[in-house]
RNA sequence: GCCCUGGUGGUGGAAUUGGUAGACACGCAGGACUUAAAAUCCUGUGUCUUCGCGGACGUACGGGUUCAAGUCCCGUCUGGGGUACCA
């Protein structure tokens, strides 16, 4: 009796244990290099094994992407599902600077914790394919990619990165001036015979600035602090996002990433993906486009000394008598009131006049001075001075002040703008705080003029006015106009500017790739490809040498190219890694080729890519930049690393708290604060009356339960409180305050798989994460409803052993089952297909009370339903299959075919309602036509009653839905 | 500020193309089984009103389109995320 009781549970432990380790030697998930299914690639964005393991809000997103791994499967598809580690990065270095451990061996132990914690989730990755960035069997072939990308140019002609030895031909024969590069600003050009006669080191600088991998000056955040460059999304709030330490710019030699010859790229190619519009909006915008022209604007010359410029240029005239600005509103050309100039610009010493000399120098050093940080906090604060200087107006000579202020840009554009105060809210707030002249342009369609509103009208709607020969003309049309005007003058020419920076590649830091580069003479070289990898060196401390070089700079003496030249010491930044790793999955193993070309043929593109928002701009931006690269050279067939994405919501933490009271020993449940205590308890705890001050503070959320404190186990928890006093509720409850916060260690809200597979088990966490709303939405974790999803697999596990015994009946389903069992199908495929997971679970339950309450145990419904719930529960439906009778693994099997003649009904259960409102309903054989469904309803005995004597007006039948009646 | 999202019972959420709002689950209340508890099962549960039948209201708020609006349009409020003067 005791043996059968025991069988008849539901263990998940054993069953998950069991079943976890026969996926693992059975090697059930591995994928195959081809064959004759069709090919699906699901993949996980690369995870940061950090020390603090996973909490639940992690595997969200590997859930549904397993789902869909075992979906798929189940559909007949080859999948390729790995997963991998993305090990270098700075938590492990900084752990490394505080106790001296080796990165490598921090990043070992965290690993082994997250693959202890995967496993237990019962995930079908293929972990034979599984890769890590801080290997030198990978890293070598990120070394490789960026050797390739530092031998490659832009050709603006082709569209596409070539190797440099084309560049080199063309200067060898031609010289520079015919070639159309992506390149630095400021090349100057050259003749074939110019280029034959510098020396090696200028013809290396020259390149240089045509390499797409390059070495250039940049201004960078730079972190005094950690003794590190950091990327702009590293940055939180002015201060580096790990250790929350000031930064500041600085212009520093950086290996940088020329992105920008690939920003229409980048920015045409979201157009055919199918990610969600706001993930692309966000590149858009990161990318930001502006399509405008530029402009030139006179000196006047007031008897100035002559200004230099460091740039030759293009057309007749030197530069210096001119200010170039870039707009993208040249219809508002008559509205230019003044001209401002970047603090940095190059022309600001040469326009400054004597008198106001003093004043310019003054501002200029602190503009430039001010940080980042700084200029962040007093956005608001409007800083700027006069030069003395005017230029021309170009259309009615008349003369306009160049001002300057830090609101512009160097780094955008020219570093110069045509500012036009009533069309520009900038430029507003400018000629409103220095009282400068506003002059209004474009009439809205409002017909209020600016000077009864406060504010710049900034629209791109609206006629023109006070503008001469764009008088009447609307802004589209002004803005053809005036370019053709600007362009007929030789003023300037039309342009399309990006916000997109190109991106700094060099890290000082220890722990990531080192980069594969050594200096011969201030030349830097390329390692060849035969000396590849490139070993990150043992150093004895993890940190900057005293005199500022990187950590590498360490490194033992005999760490030098051929013993003699110092390798480069930077090292890759956190991106390089994961900017290429869906490709090396494709073939992990390979020591001869990143992954070979008919597998990188084989399996293309990643079909459906899962994970956070956050890597919006950054990730995903360079891994479609190093996609297109590599396509360009001919080395993969695809332009786009992932077809398919999605991002999951954040799984955010719910935090409880404790109220004590200040200097007492006292703690309030959340109802008595502020209410009137005893006459008992004012004396317990030496108050005078029941005003007191309290703070609030974090309880651990595992000794909480729905909102009320184990007091003991708090005073367990907690020394300083063991002899605490509890104020409590009525009923003796202590309780706890709530808030939703991010789960951290320090807020006491972190929940970890493990303790939910501990308690319910591995499918129940599964569910539960899908069951707790839409993949995509943020929301807290909280347990409430854990239980429900753990009923349902109980309840399914009844249907097998409803008499105690394992037992299925081989009878013919009836036709209710068969509905059943064929709409939970129906639905099922549906909602994985567009990844309602949530729902689809709903369904499941509503499958399983129906035949619960059917009482069925018929092998015919039974065993299909296992294979559509196998994604969401595999450990479950791989018991109950195995008790069924089979030996191969469930997810093996084919998915149930949905078979449509189940579900048709003969009747329809119409709704009638009268002006929208429904009153009562009718069940009608569902062959009836509109016109006799409308009769029906219309001698129904309830009619008259609904109808109040009215005659209906009309009479709206939609055939199998709804009857409405229109009185 | 700008861009993107969301706002539906006590709670998480459902309603896929405009067609019975609140599926499914939690919680709560009552009941069955049990010495008791756990587990399990049954019934009820949007709000107001009514002894009840029923009726009225109801998807953040205010308008509109429609035979019909959670769903479409206009305006407002509000939670969350991204971004930071990009001319």
């Amino acid at each position: 009796m005791h043996q059968t009781k025991h069988f008849m549970e539901y263990d998940f432990k054993k069953i998950e244990t069991e079943w976890q380790a026969y996926w693992a030697t059975h090697k059930t998930f591995a994928a195959k290099d081809g064959g004759d299914k069709p090919k699906y690639y699901v993949l996980d964005m690369f995870p940061y094994p950090s020390g603090a393991g996973l909490h639940v809000g992690h595997p969200l997103g590997y859930i549904a992407s397993d789902i869909i791994a075992r979906f798929k499967r189940h559909k007949g598809f080859n999948v390729l599902h790995p997963m991998g580690y993305d090990s270098f990065g700075l938590p492990a270095e900084q752990y490394a600077i505080q106790t001296g451990q080796h990165p490598k061996i921090t990043t070992e132990n965290n690993i082994a914790v997250y693959r202890k914690q995967l496993d237990k989730i019962g995930f079908s990755f293929d972990w034979e394919r599984e890769v890590r960035t801080s290997n030198p069997d990978y890293y070598k072939w990120t070394q490789w990619v960026f050797i390739q990308i530092f031998n490659s140019w832009y050709n603006k002609n082709s569209n596409k990165a070539e190797n440099i030895s084309t560049l080199i031909a063309e200067f060898e024969s031609h010289g520079n001036t015919s070639v159309n590069a992506c390149c630095d600003d400021n090349v100057k050009s050259f003749t074939a015979t110019d280029w034959k006669a510098f020396t090696e080191k200028e013809q290396s600088d020259i390149l240089m600035a045509y390499r797409i991998a390059y070495l250039g000056e940049a201004y960078v955040n730079w972190c005094p602090q950690l003794g590190t460059v950091l990327a702009n999304d590293e940055i939180k709030d002015g201060v580096s996002e790990r250790g929350g330490y000031p930064v500041e710019r600085k212009l520093m030699k950086q290996w940088s990433m020329r992105i920008t010859a690939y920003s229409q790229r980048l920015l045409d190619g979201l157009d055919i993906l199918d990610w969600t519009e706001s993930l692309k909006d966000a590149q858009r915008n990161w990318i930001g486009k502006s399509v405008g022209t530029s402009l030139r604007f006179k000196i006047k010359d007031l008897g100035l000394k002559t200004a230099v410029t460091s740039s030759a240029d293009e057309g007749s005239v030197s530069r210096s008598e001119y200010i170039e600005v870039f707009t993208t509103r040249p219809d508002t050309i008559f509205g230019v009131s003044f001209v401002t100039l970047a603090p940095e610009h190059e022309l600001v010493e040469s326009l400054t006049t004597a008198e106001n000399k003093t004043a310019v120098e003054e501002y200029v050093t602190i503009a430039k001075n001010r940080s980042e940080r700084e200029r962040q906090a007093d956005i608001a604060k409007i800083t700027g001075v006069f030069t003395g200087s005017y230029v021309v107006h170009p259309f009615t000579g008349k003369q306009v002040p160049i001002w300057i202020g830090d609101y512009v840009l160097a780094g955008y554009g020219t570093g110069a703008v045509m500012a036009v105060p009533a069309h520009d809210s900038r430029d507003y707030s400018f000629a409103k705080h220095f009282g400068l002249p506003i002059l209004e342009v474009v009439q809205g369609t409002s017909n209020v003029t600016l000077s009864e509103v406060e504010g710049s009208y900034d629209a791109k709607e609206g006629k023109l006015i006070n503008s001469d020969f764009l008088n009447g003309l609307d802004v589209k049309e002004a803005m053809k106009k005036a370019i053709a005007e600007i362009e007929a003058k030789g003023l300037g020419k039309g342009k399309v500017n990006f916000r997109l920076r190109d991106a700094v590649f060099g890290r000082q830091r220890y722990w990531g790739e080192p980069i594969p580069v050594y200096y011969k003479n201030d030349i830097p070289y390329a390692l060849n490809e035969s000396e590849l990898p490139l070993v990150l060196p043992e150093v004895d401390k993890y940190l900057p040498t005293e005199d500022g070089e990187p950590p590498l700079a360490r490194a033992a003496s005999s760490w030098k190219h051929e013993g003699k030249y110092d390798y480069e010491h930077s090292t890759m930044p956190g991106w390089a890694g994961s900017s290429w790793y869906f490709l090396r999955y494709m073939e992990p193993h390979n020591s001869s080729e990143f992954a070979s070309k008919n597998l990188t043929d084989y399996w293309k593109q990643v079909d459906l890519y899962i994970g956070g928002s956050e890597h919006a701009t950054g990730h995903l931006l360079y891994v479609r930049f190093w996609t297109k690269f590599l396509k360009d050279l001919g080395y993969i067939a695809i332009d786009e690393p992932a077809k398919k994405l999605i991002n999951q919501g954040m799984i955010q933490g719910r935090s409880n708290f404790v109220y004590k009271i200040t200097d007492r020993n006292v703690l309030v449940s959340k109802n008595r604060l502020g209410s009137l205590l005893s006459e008992d308890e004012l004396k317990k705890i030496g108050l005078e009356d029941s005003v007191y001050k309290w703070t609030a503070l974090h309880a651990d959320v595992s000794i909480v339960n729905n909102d009320i404190l184990d007091i003991q186990a708090f005073k367990n928890w907690r020394e300083e409180y063991r002899d605490a006093i509890f104020i409590t509720e009525e009923n003796g409850d202590y309780i706890c305050g709530h808030e939703v916060e991010k789960m951290s260690k320090s807020k006491y809200n972190v929940v970890t798989p493990d303790d939910i597979a501990e308690k319910f088990g591995s499918d129940t966490l599964r569910l539960y994460e899908m069951f707790l709303g839409p993949l995509e939405q943020s929301k807290p974790w909280n347990t409430n409803g854990i239980t429900g999803v753990h009923g349902f697999l109980k309840k399914l596990w009844r249907l097998f052993y409803a008499t105690g015994e394992f037992v299925v009946s081989a009878d013919e389903p009836t036709k209710g089952e068969l509905k059943t069992l064929h709409k939970t199908i129906k639905k099922i495929t549906e909602d994985i297909e567009r990844f309602s997971f949530n729902t689809s679970i709903s369904n499941f339950m509503i499958c399983v009370n129906e035949l619960t309450d059917a009482k069925c145990n018929k092998r015919a419904i039974l065993e299909p339903l296992l294979i559509c719930l196998s994604p969401y529960a595999p450990h479950i439906t791989e018991e109950l299959w195995k008790l069924l009778g089979h030996n191969e693994s469930i997810s093996l099997a084919p998915f149930p075919d949905f078979n449509e003649a189940y579900l048709v009904d003969d009747l329809v259960n119409y709704p009638i309602s009268f002006n929208g409102k429904v009153k009562f309903t009718l069940e009608l054989a569902a062959t009836l036509t509109k016109e006799e469904v409308e009769a029906i309803a219309m001698n129904h005995e309830n009619m008259a009653k609904y109808l109040e004597g009215k005659t209906p007006k009309k009479v709206i039948v939609v055939h199998k839905k709804i009857v409405n009646v229109v009185v």
